[in-house]
Parts: C-alpha cells; structure tokens; sequence
RNA sequence: GUCCCGGUCGUCUAGUCCGGCCUAGGACCCUAGAUUUUCAUUCUAGUAACACGGGUUCGAAUCCCGUCCGGGAUACCA
C-alpha cells in the first residue's frame, strides 16, 4: 500500500447523452491516469432505472470513443475489478450495508416521504440554519422498530453522520476545506428494493475498484465529505478528491443537458474534428502552457497533472471552438483530408468521384482546406464542381458590372478551346492532378504535367487580359462569376485547372449567353 | 436561509503557492495594414483586464480583512 497503482474512473449515469461537462470529466481523469501510469476505467451509475437507458450508455461510450478516450476497464472491456454496472453489483451493496449496520454505522429508517417532508419543514421552522432529515429513526428501539414492521413499512438503510464533527478534507484543486459534518444529513444509502443511491455504491465500488484519485464535479464536493466518513466507517483510506468547477453557458449558467449541442455525437455528427474538440475542451479549466493553445491528447498526458486544473468556472466558447476545427484541418495531408470529409461529400459529390476520381478530389478538398472548419461546411462548396452552379448575387453582380464583359467572355472561351487544359470531369485526369498538388502556392516551383498548369494558365491568362487591354482584376471577376457562380473560393487557375477545358468554355459561354448587352 | 468555492482583457487563460523580473504575457473575437484575382490562409500592428474598499510592506495582480458579484451544495437524482 506504500505505492498503490494510479486507478482512475469515469461513472457516467446512463440518463442522458455525453455533453461536454462529462466530456471534460472522463478527460481530465484519463489524462490523469495516462500522466501518472496508472489505470482508467469506466463504470456505470445505472441505479437511477427510472432514467437509465441503454441508448444513453451507448451515446456516451461513442462520445468517448470518437475523442479518444479509451478505458483500460468496463463496459466492452472487462477487468478485473468488475461487474462495471452497478445494478450488476447489488449483493456486494447489501453486504456492505449489513456490515455497515452490524457495526452501528448505520440505522434503519421507517419514515414515509411525507414524514420526512414535515421533519424538514419543522427544522425549517425553526430556522437552525441547516435542515435535512430530522433523524427521527436513528434510535428506534426494539420495539418502535417492530411497530413499524407491524405496519408494512419498508425501511431505507441510513448511515449515521456524526452530529458535528469538524472536519478538514484535503482537495487536490482547493485545497484545505473545512466542513461541520452538522451541515450534512444521515443520508439514504439503500432504498428497501435493495438498489443503492450513489453515495453508498460510489464508495462501495470506489473501495472494490480501489479507486485512488477522483476528478469530478464540484457539485459532488460535499458528497465527497459523506464519502470520506463512510470509507472510515468501513476501515478503508479513500481515495483523492478533486472537485473540478463547472462549466458555464454564454449567460454563465452551468451548462445544463438542455443546453443546446452540448451531446458530443452532434458535433461529431456536424464534422467538428474530435482532436480540435478534445484540444479545446481541455482549456476550459486547464491550460497547456502559457503560450501555447494548440497541443495533441500525447502533449497533454506529458504535462498533465490534476492539481494545475483551476478553480475557476469557465464559458464555453463556440467561436474559439470554431477556430481550433480550422487549426487542425488545416494541419491534414491530402489523402488524410480526403479520408475525413469523405462522410459528408455525397450526395454533393456523386460516388463515382469518390471511387474513380480520387487524386482530383483530393485537390478540390485541399483548396478549401483553408476556408473551412467542420467537415459539413464541404458540400456546400463543392457543387460547382459537378454541375453548372446557379449565379448567387455577388457573382451576378460581377458580370453585369462591365459592359464589356460579355466579350471578354466569349473571346476567353474561344481561346480556351484551343488551349491545354486538362479534361474536364467526368473524362478521366487522375495523372493530371496526381502530377499538379492544389492549391497553388505562390513560390513553388512548377510542376511537370503534359496539360497546362495553374501557373501556365495564368501566364496565358495574363498575357490574353493584356491584349484585351483590360485591367485584370475586372476581367478576373466575371470570369469567376461564370466558372463557380459566386465571389469566394479558390484561386482562379485553380478553378480553370479543377474544371478543365470542356467545363470552362461551356461556362463562360453560358454566362455571356445570360448577360445583356 | 445556511455552508462551500471562485472573481486578471468581451471570452479561454499565464502570472498568485515562494510579494519586486508585470509599464500584466499568450490565444479567440474585433479593428487597421501587408500579400493578393475574390474569399480564406499567412504576416504585422492596434484596442482591451488585475471586481471594489481597506490594511501589511520600501514595494501587492500576488499576503490579510471586509464588501459586492458569480457559481455550487443543501434529495428515497447522479
């Protein structure tokens, strides 16, 4: 017992789906664990059956899946400290509470809720400053107990709290606190159907499970005080406690199940990057170092230690969220961009592509590698890729804007008919792009490709917009307008060498077709 | 009501334990500029904070006290 291995758990309560509170929570104890060498498990706080339900477990364990957090212990795994369920470890409640009972350390409670209900209020009355079960069962004598008995009544177990006891707890965030046990209740720990409440089966698995640290919430922080008092009454050391804040909404209030996306699969389901998610969540309470915001989960199990996560509550941040999604996107190889957004490409990009067209696509993801965040925002962007895109109100603007550009149009077209531009989709260019790796980049030397590349493209283009004795950049606009029928998006090489000849002539020819005169 | 915790730019934070290196650093956002064929990226610059009031000290964001504000707890939920 000089060096017990490190155990940590996470014990979600199968009621809801994984937000990111719960996220930050199994997080904070796996990095722990990871950091200190020790073990990380999973166990799950089934006792509540009204709420429970296999589709929340499931949500929860694919929310911590999809952002890297594996358990060496529970559900799927196994272990040697199980059953993982609490509702699979009820006999191991009862004997502790027989235990418990046999000891004096608790008592059995006869009161009916409405009993306990009118205690309280009397307590109230009185205004004592604390109220909570008046105790009225704590010394039943025999023969009370068999009147009740008589009556059909099923008692609660309750563990009997010392009446005020002074106590100083140690937590690895706040530090040393001290708590009157007065202002604690003798709480329930078993009901009569034998189900525990979680008091009493936390510290019962935390023991069997020889839990040594415990991260949690700061709403369990007192709960940690009864915790410790019942690990006494059963002549075990407990374990550490650090009691992390919460997080806030945008108004500062916890962040509730409630609150909008707060279920880790929607932002799965949205394209968030799982590492971009992990990364920020991560921040909010804790930081990797002072300059630095952007760090891998290894970075962080490296630096890692329970005792640096703050006190204070933080705000969720969507926009900085937002931001860390385009770090990471940005920071992917080609393949691995292709690889990641390829769930949200169709119908926007037809399977065959997907299949018969992989080193072109590849390049059409990469010039927007920059202009995205989460993968949902690519289809949107890529339909002109595949079909004569509809003009959106900046692209029409720019090619009504010069009377003149109807015959830029037509006479750039013509000159693209006779020009080598690669073969435009569906025709078959894999060679081509695999050759020339999009986007452009200014300094980059010139890759060799039997078509013309963006750069030659531009000489072309460049040395044509001179002949038409025209100022570039107005000729640039409609030219665009036509190709993609908007005003954002790649560079216009990249555009004309993405399309390829077919493609572009036909476009420019149907936009000058479209402008008046 | 009672108990506990917290309070540094709008937001996330570094610094606080071991007062001086802090005319308070980084990041997001915002603004301006550079690059440029658009948007984006990138780069540069800028705006912006120690909640308030008292102490202690040569010196306080850092230590102490009070106030205010925020959060949490106070279940036969977890």
């Amino acid at each position: 017992m000089i060096h017990p291995t490190p155990r940590l758990r996470f014990a979600p309560s199968p009621t809801g789906p994984l937000h990111l509170g719960g996220a930050r929570t199994a997080m904070y104890n796996w990095a722990a664990a990871r950091a200190l060498g020790g073990t990380f498990l999973l166990r799950i706080e089934d006792t509540d059956q009204a709420r429970s339900t296999d589709a929340s477990l499931q949500i929860i364990l694919q929310g911590l899946r999809w952002l890297g957090i594996d358990w060496d212990e529970g559900p799927e795994k196994g272990g040697d400290f199980g059953p993982y369920f609490q509702m699979q470890r009820l006999g191991l409640y009862r004997q502790a509470a027989d235990r418990l009972l046999a000891a004096g350390h608790a008592y059995l409670c006869y009161c009916t809720p409405d009993e306990i209900e009118a205690g309280r209020k009397e307590l109230e009355a009185q205004k004592a400053g604390f109220a909570g079960y008046n105790r009225r069962c704590r010394n039943l004598t025999p023969a009370e107990r068999a009147v009740f008995e008589r009556q059909g009544r099923k008692p609660n177990v309750r563990f009997k709290m010392p009446e005020a006891r002074v106590m100083q707890v140690h937590d690895l965030i706040r530090g040393d606190v001290e708590v009157n046990t007065k202002e604690l209740d003798d709480w329930v720990m078993l009901r009569p159907d034998g189900v525990p409440l979680y008091n009493f089966a936390c510290v019962v698995d935390d023991v069997g499970m020889k839990i040594t640290h415990v991260v949690r919430g700061e709403e369990h922080f007192l709960n940690g005080v009864k915790q410790r008092l019942l690990f006494e009454a059963l002549g075990h050391e407990c374990p550490q406690y650090a009691h992390i804040p919460l997080i806030l909404n945008k108004e500062g209030k916890k962040l509730s199940k409630r609150d909008a996306d707060t279920n880790m699969l929607d932002y799965r389901d949205k394209g968030f990057p799982p590492e971009a998610v992990f990364n920020y969540i991560a921040l909010l309470g804790w930081g990797f170092s002072g300059d630095r915001d952007v760090f891998s989960r290894e970075e962080m199990v490296q630096v890692f230690r329970i005792e640096t996560i703050g006190k204070a509550g933080a705000k969720f941040d969507e926009e900085k969220l937002r931001w860390m999604c385009g770090e990471y996107v940005r920071r992917w190889a080609p393949a691995q961009l292709l690889e990641r957004s390829a769930p949200w490409l169709q119908p926007a990009v037809p399977a065959t592509a997907l299949t018969t067209h992989i080193a072109w696509l590849q390049n059409a993801l990469a010039c927007y590698q920059e202009r995205i965040a989460i993968l949902s925002e690519l289809p949107g962007k890529l339909g002109w890729l595949f079909s004569v895109p509809a003009m959106d109100e900046a692209a029409a603007k720019n090619l009504a804007k010069d009377p003149a550009g109807k015959q830029w149009l037509l006479a750039y077209a013509q000159r693209l008919e006779g020009a080598n531009l690669p073969p435009s989709w569906p025709l078959d260019r894999q060679g081509v792009d695999a050759a020339v790796p999009l986007p452009s980049k200014k300094d980059a030397p010139e890759p060799a490709c039997a078509f013309w590349t963006p750069a030659a493209i531009e000489r072309d283009c460049r040395a044509f917009v001179e002949s038409l004795g025209v100022k570039f950049g107005s000729f640039v606009h409609p030219v665009r307008a036509a190709l993609t029928g908007t005003d954002k998006g790649p560079g216009l090489f990249d555009v004309l060498f993405l399309l390829g000849k077919d493609a572009c002539v036909a476009r420019l020819r149907a936009a000058a077709s479209h402008v008046a005169l």
